[in-house]
DNA sequence: GAAGAACATGTTCGTCTGTACATGTCATGA
DNA sequence: TCATGACATGTACAGACGAACATGTTCTTC
């Protein structure tokens, strides 16, 4: 269960309420790691119940903001360090692949081009992400640059999505007639 | 939901029982899309129900072979058409990089040394994998064809970590006594 | 002063998922 | 013949997850 890491390494940057890291998942995380705001509350109850977190203050609007406790702390770098990574990945993209022999052809030409703008458009997003981090625009401390690697990968991924979906269209591999009309079944 | 499109797509390869599609779950898509034979037998009754698939065959122990119906195949078509994909993925190496200011300088750049030869065997195995097909060994039909082009994107983006992780450990941006020591918490 | 947007926190419900449990069959080889 | 491993299908349960519902506050702007 990784929403309780996650949350826990956020607020390891600073104090934040349910609301901020809700926000903050959806636009650093979100690409890899989507949560949605009740199971944030849930979860942070659940922190604050085994003494991980605790409440800093409470602001306007019912705002309550948590900071990590020294055992919060201990905790998610005991999961660094500790606790293997689980290497499988979640991606639809690659998934629905697996099927493209089940595709019209003209349907699966037109589907990589949009696949290989969605992918180049993400990685040049990112990458004017990383360019204005490698600027100092969002600060030069050990945060701003763990968050400067993981964009890095999101780039190179994304750049290799692209790619790929490019050479799959150029490839013979999909030029048959027989692709999307047959199936195997005998 | 997209359990329920992959075994309709591995069925409409041929005729299986759930055993051969937790299999082959594991085998073909298990890097993409873990499935356990619970949630895949749940499924495939719902499937029989909803008349998307149709028992083919009853083998020896109890083995039944499901063999998709038109509806089915008309439904995955469907999917496949319709339906836009959902560019999410999850990947716990790029969840954690977020994190890696909080890890011990020796201990982040082992844990990157892993990695890297982590993905490294991953693309080589896929690579090799790839060549096979590459040669025809598995078949030239079309669905040998979409497995190739599924296959060739594992390959690129597991090289792409693998570039990623060196160029996590050469880079200067963990080079700082910083790194690992300090939490930002004023 | 009123309206609307953004802030802020929750509950509820149904489905998905993973782990563990449970059962029984058939083939292989010692 | 007996043990083992692979085959084969399921149930039970707990936790995760997403969508929708629900409520109320504060700020901004017209």
């Amino acid at each position: 269960m990784s929403l309780r890491h996650g949350l826990l390494g956020l607020l390891a940057e600073g104090p934040a309420s349910g609301y901020d890291l809700a926000r903050r998942f959806t636009e650093a995380l979100g690409l890899v790691w989507p949560a949605r705001h009740p199971q944030i509350y849930i979860e942070l109850s659940r922190l604050e119940e085994a003494g991980l977190i605790e409440v800093e203050s409470h602001g306007p609007r019912g705002r309550k903001a948590y900071r990590i406790t020294d055992e919060g702390l201990a905790e998610v770098r005991r999961w660094l360090a500790d606790v293997d990574v689980d290497h499988t990945f979640r991606m639809e993209t690659l998934f629905r692949a697996y099927f493209f022999w089940l595709m019209d052809p003209d349907d699966l030409k037109e589907h990589l081009a949009k696949e290989e703008r969605f992918y180049q458009e993400t990685a040049e997003r990112l990458r004017v992400y990383a360019d204005a981090k490698d600027r100092g625009e969002w600060g030069t401390g050990p945060h701003a640059r763990a968050m400067r690697i993981a964009l890095e990968a999101g780039v190179r991924i994304n750049e290799a999505l692209t790619e790929w979906a490019r050479w799959a269209q150029e490839t013979d591999l999909m030029a048959s007639e027989e692709f999307g009309t047959a199936d195997e079944r005998k």
